[in-house]
DNA sequence: CACCAGGCAAGCC
DNA sequence: GGCTTGCATGGT
């Protein structure tokens, strides 16, 4: 089997992966993180300083991966810039490993309008088994994935189809979504290129997509890291340490202090506040 | 049994 | 603009 090495340096599988951003990777006892992205099946396992990205050859690696995993970023300088107070030092201590994936645009965007009031363990499910349904399979260790199905497929369900996935009342969004990309209403390339704001006013007009699904489908797929996607999370850690009692106000309180790293700090907070509210319960 | 989960649209003011 | 309510489903 074909593995590429890279450095492990600001790159902790289970912070990347764990971290609530991406909902198709899993943990396997001995550490390893496996998932399937850009059609391609992988496993990452930490080995000393590096991480290995096995089942991945050379070209897979320069065409996907590198760009999917952020390698090129150097997270060293975020998180000096980021850590301006005891809370953020805080943050960035505990998820340090955490990089931005660079998702795929109409994954990220089905994705996030199964997570509105969702669970994560829930979403990871009804994602799960909508790739089962009608992904295409991919090999893995001689286990069979599915990739995430293309607009194409996904466009020709109806609500019904979602709804025996467990996606419940979402079922009319992600009919409309799916369609909408299917028609190359929603060209991922054009959205990237256009300034933050428009970005956002043109995702919006997306039934099943409010201020927070939009900010994680343009942070985690299309690289708008000036955006602070506002959750229950977030308003909580906002309320506690930044004095921003409203959910607006949290997100412009973000990204008025941490700007073109606004995405970053999110995360890091986002990670830092749920995993200790796990522990304490 | 309630209550919550990476919210949102619609209706109201 | 901001505030309230209903919403499918599964877990605690």
């Amino acid at each position: 089997m074909e593995t590429t090495r890279v450095s492990g340096r600001d790159f902790d599988l289970a912070h990347t992966f764990d971290c609530g951003q991406c909902f198709r990777w899993n943990a396997a006892p001995d550490g390893s993180y496996s998932g399937v992205a850009g059609g391609r099946a992988v496993r990452l396992r930490r080995d000393g300083d590096d991480v290995v990205i096995e089942n991945c050859s050379a070209s897979d690696f320069e065409e996907f991966w590198r760009g999917y995993l952020d390698l090129d970023r150097d997270y060293g300088e975020i998180k000096r810039t980021v850590a301006i107070n005891d809370i953020m030092k805080e943050a960035v201590s505990y998820g340090g490993g955490i990089r931005i994936l660079r998702q795929e645009f109409f994954e990220t965007l089905m994705s996030y309008i199964i997570s509105q009031n969702n669970s994560i363990p829930n979403i990871k499910r009804v994602v799960e088994r909508l790739c089962a349904a009608y992904g295409e399979p991919v090999e893995l260790d001689g286990d069979v994935r599915y990739a995430f199905p293309s607009p194409e497929r996904l466009a020709s369900l109806e609500e019904a189809d979602f709804r025996a996935l467990g996606a419940g009342f979402r079922d009319r969004y992600l009919v409309g979504a799916a369609r909408l990309a299917a028609e190359g209403a929603l060209d991922p390339v054009r959205l990237a290129e256009m300034p933050t704001a428009e970005a956002r006013a043109e995702l919006m007009k997306i039934k099943g997509v409010g201020n927070k699904v939009c900010d994680c489908v343009l942070l985690f797929s299309l690289g708008k890291f000036d955006l602070f996607p506002t959750d229950t999370w977030i308003k909580k850690v906002m309320a506690e340490s930044f004095s921003a009692g409203s959910v607006s106000a949290a997100k412009s309180e973000g990204e008025r202090i941490f700007g073109r790293y606004s995405g970053f700090a999110q995360q890091y907070l986002f990670y830092w506040r749920r995993e200790n509210d796990k522990a304490n319960k």
